[in-house]
DNA sequence: ATAAAACCTCAACTTAACTTGAGGTAAAGC
DNA sequence: GCTTTACCTCAAGTTAAGTTGAGGTTTTAT
């Protein structure tokens, strides 16, 4: 057994993740592998590069149900090529982009607000960057109140 | 018991969560409340407040936890003053600045690396964005290799 | 050839942040 | 006064993303 891809330790210790995690990742269907005569995994190369994408991906915030998802769109019998790949990092892009958009906007208003009496669920600006509140929140709410 | 406080219910429902969110928070000791004739809780004003940065510090994904220990250095039994809010909130945007950084740098580099062939635990710049990897990602780390 | 290291499966445990439900009490509305 | 709505407590369930462990097999190294 030279030369017939990757076992799982080699590629959790060439990620830096455990195998329990090459594992679970396998189960939800996020990389694949075959069997060798023994039955233990073997994974292709194209597997270290989909992990990467996994990490880069958590680490936006992207969960990785999201993450299942852009991978379904690739090619399942051939390793995707750049424009595919592409094609998610756009995607994720966007996502990233909103995210510090979101962030900048409660940072910008972060210092203005919370020190100041006016911070409510509903009408203070640190609440209204686009994300919109519970089912429940329609009651009055206090404004310019000192706690 | 007309003004004797705010009930769960008008708590859960100004601040747009539920009530078994309130009671959750108070479980946490992030919100206290006293108690009525009849066993049932009463808020003070001020817990809408800091319902409100509770809130406001999960979006920046600050955990309960951190919230927590925040809160502990607020005065126990007199309402924070803007002062003592505004300490808080500088820490917070510390935090909230470094990862708007981290998410930005994650950013451009995504574009530059997810289509191209290096992409790479270990070397790929995409990683290399002030975390660190695993302990285990010692070994060689596939580079310029078609997957 | 044998021992150690790596694998295998499957079930159960972990943490965060809540939610749901059961069984029972209090308050409010008419 | 009665009924409905709101509360109470406490235990258990939920989701995400893994981790841990038990019991057993395969590979690798000496």
């Amino acid at each position: 057994m030279i030369n017939d891809g990757l076992t799982v330790g080699q590629v959790a210790k060439r990620c830096g993740i455990k195998v329990s995690s090459v594992h679970f990742y396998e189960s939800k269907g996020l990389i694949s592998s075959s069997r060798n005569s023994g039955n233990q995994r073997r994974f292709a190369k194209e597997v270290l590069r989909r992990v990467s994408i996994i990490k880069a991906a958590q680490k936006m915030g992207i969960s990785l149900q999201e993450i299942g998802e852009a991978f379904s769109t690739l090619p399942k019998h051939r390793a995707p090529n750049k424009s595919e790949w592409q094609t998610l990092s756009t995607q994720w892009q966007d996502k990233l982009n909103q995210r510090i958009v979101s962030l900048q906007n409660l940072r910008d208003r972060l210092t203005g607000c919370i020190g100041c009496g006016c911070l409510s669920m509903e009408r203070c600006p640190m609440y209204n960057d686009g994300d919109h509140l519970g089912e429940n929140a329609a009651g009055p709410v206090l404004l310019n109140a000192k706690y």
